[in-house]
DNA sequence: ACCAATAAATGAATGCCGTTCATTTATCCC
DNA sequence: GGGATAAATGAACGGCATTCATTTATTGGT
């Protein structure tokens, strides 16, 4: 990983001489295909092996476009950050604005929490995508008045919020049955119960929701 | 994962006659030595194979006493909840309590960021450190003047904003570095630099400390 | 028209992984 | 001491990402 990754985008160099047999396909056609693979067969089923055959190639065909397994997750997310809705942050009031994208950013992640843990500590360098929406961001809160050095932490917070809550969105609804233990565990186990007739829902949207609103009215505050 | 787990806890059954081997270690021992494992080597390291070796066996002996991996790593979960320090919330006021609470969460899981994946999707049913933490916090809730039906809710963006945070906590210095598309970025890349005199600080400890303050508050508003 | 250079594609091989299974080994009750 | 029980073993399996020497196709320069 700290190898010399050839800088996405280009894959090794062009010197001078001679042109190369016809790509079957380049970076764009593996993460079309990468995504579709993941769509249909989730995180499980994209292995380099059944990236390749769904590419009409020999799995190896496929480290002269790409330089590793995490590489080609990288291009999905980028991908998958394109198409995060931030479109609010020139139209909207902030609060809306923040909202809408929230939404729209948990819902996309939600599907895809296996590349969370990449995303997280993953560096935006040569990540277009990924920076567009944080330049949209950053504009958005700069308009609404926030303090320059305020800008970066508070995108920071509600990016971990966000992704926390994608995790959490693929919770099973009985995940908070405390089974034989209920016993030990009474206030804990009536609150749960207290969520509604038919037991085991789990409220996620409804977290997902207060968490949101408190996270935007406690950081709005930091306005000028 | 659906199989017949042996319900963590006991193997089998106990049934009548004749007593087995001396069991060369127990789950207890294998917890043990995944944990030490994982801190000497990270999760890269925790493999079936090393962590026999670690207990001088053969890697299949592991299956008399765990069913998979994903067992091994629930148990490694259930031991790292045990150390979550939920005691504020019995002694101080509501707000410090989620405060250090929260702190304490994310500093033991942002070293484990491999088991957020598993935590945040797996039931707590027969997790009895997991259980008795929710109780304390509940009864946290509770004393403060929470409604009953808003404290799961409250716990689950809670816990959301916990674990993102955990994995932020991991990433890059340099991880905001616009690189050479700095120049298509120019309020993002000024507020990166707004942050200090050292470019390149990533401000995950303050953004939490942000973020927990504006859920506090947010949060807090719902007391009766 | 050919040749040298270039890169893409191949197929075989590597090493590691989690997991299974028939078998052996040790322990205890009756 | 015999029979039941479960733990431990070692060999095997299939799948995985990745490497590498080799072949194939394409091109620009002469």
């Amino acid at each position: 990983m700290p190898a010399p990754t050839p800088a996405p985008g280009e894959t090794k160099a062009r010197r001078r001489a001679g042109r190369p047999m016809a790509a079957v396909l380049g970076q764009d056609g593996i993460t079309a295909a990468a995504l579709e693979l993941v769509i249909k067969k989730g995180y499980d089923g994209l292995t380099m092996a059944a990236l390749a055959r769904s590419l009409g190639v020999a799995p190896s065909a496929l480290y002269n476009h790409v330089s590793s397994k995490d590489d080609v997750l990288k291009l999905v997310e980028e991908d998958l950050m394109s198409k995060v809705d931030f479109g609010g942050f020139s139209t909207l009031p902030w609060e809306d604005a923040v909202r809408q994208w929230a939404y729209s950013y948990r819902g996309i992640f939600a599907r895809h929490t296996p590349l969370i843990s990449v995303i997280a500590v993953l560096p935006v360098t040569d990540a277009p995508q990924t920076l567009a929406m944080y330049e949209a961001v950053t504009e958005g809160f700069l308009r609404a008045g926030f303090p320059e050095q305020q800008i970066i932490p508070c995108i920071v917070a509600l990016e971990a919020y966000i992704f926390g809550a994608a995790f959490d969105a693929n919770a099973p609804a009985d995940i908070f049955d405390s089974g034989k233990l209920a016993d030990s565990t009474p206030h804990f186990t009536s609150a749960v119960r207290s969520l509604g007739p038919e037991r085991n829902n789990y409220p996620s949207d409804l977290a997902f929701s207060m968490g949101l609103d408190a996270l935007i009215a406690g950081l709005g505050a930091l306005r000028d």
